[in-house]
DNA sequence: GGTGTGACAACAA
DNA sequence: TTTGTTGCCACAC
């Protein structure tokens, strides 16, 4: 069977193809991307590459944040506003920078993974 | 091939 | 909770 992503995004980076199976209402952290995208221990990876992701393409960057919840960018920079303005409207609750994860942290099951992921 | 750099992670105080 | 330190690994010089 053609997986869904494959079909429609097939030169899409395995991080931002992963990047995008994250629901809206959840949130996770780099180093969960980079483990679900086949590449564990590059996190920092991952955050360099969504500050690159090239316009066009709807990938939900401002769902990944830091293991401890917090949000990447400096309290009350535009971009934290804007992640955290994102974010609620998604209904994930933002206080201070940071998320809960406990509340908002995404739990893939297995079969999600196998059926969403096909590399 | 050494050195510095990241939208990170884990851990210690 | 916040801050510092160390580990991490691909990349660009």
């Amino acid at each position: 069977m053609v997986n869904k992503q494959t079909a429609e995004k097939p030169d899409l980076h395995p991080i931002l193809r992963t990047v995008m199976l994250v629901p809206a209402g959840n949130v996770a952290s780099y180093g969960q991307i980079a483990d679900l995208a086949g590449l564990p221990g590059r996190a920092r990876l991952v955050g360099k590459m969504l500050g690159q992701v090239p316009e066009g393409i709807n990938v939900p960057w401002y769902r990944i944040i830091r293991s401890n919840g917090q949000l990447a960018f400096p309290p009350g920079s535009r971009h934290s506003e804007l992640q955290t303005g994102l974010l609620q409207q998604e209904g994930v609750a933002v206080i201070r920078n940071r998320v809960k994860m406990r509340d908002f942290g995404w739990q893939p099951s297995l079969t999600t993974l196998l059926f969403e992921l096909d590399y």
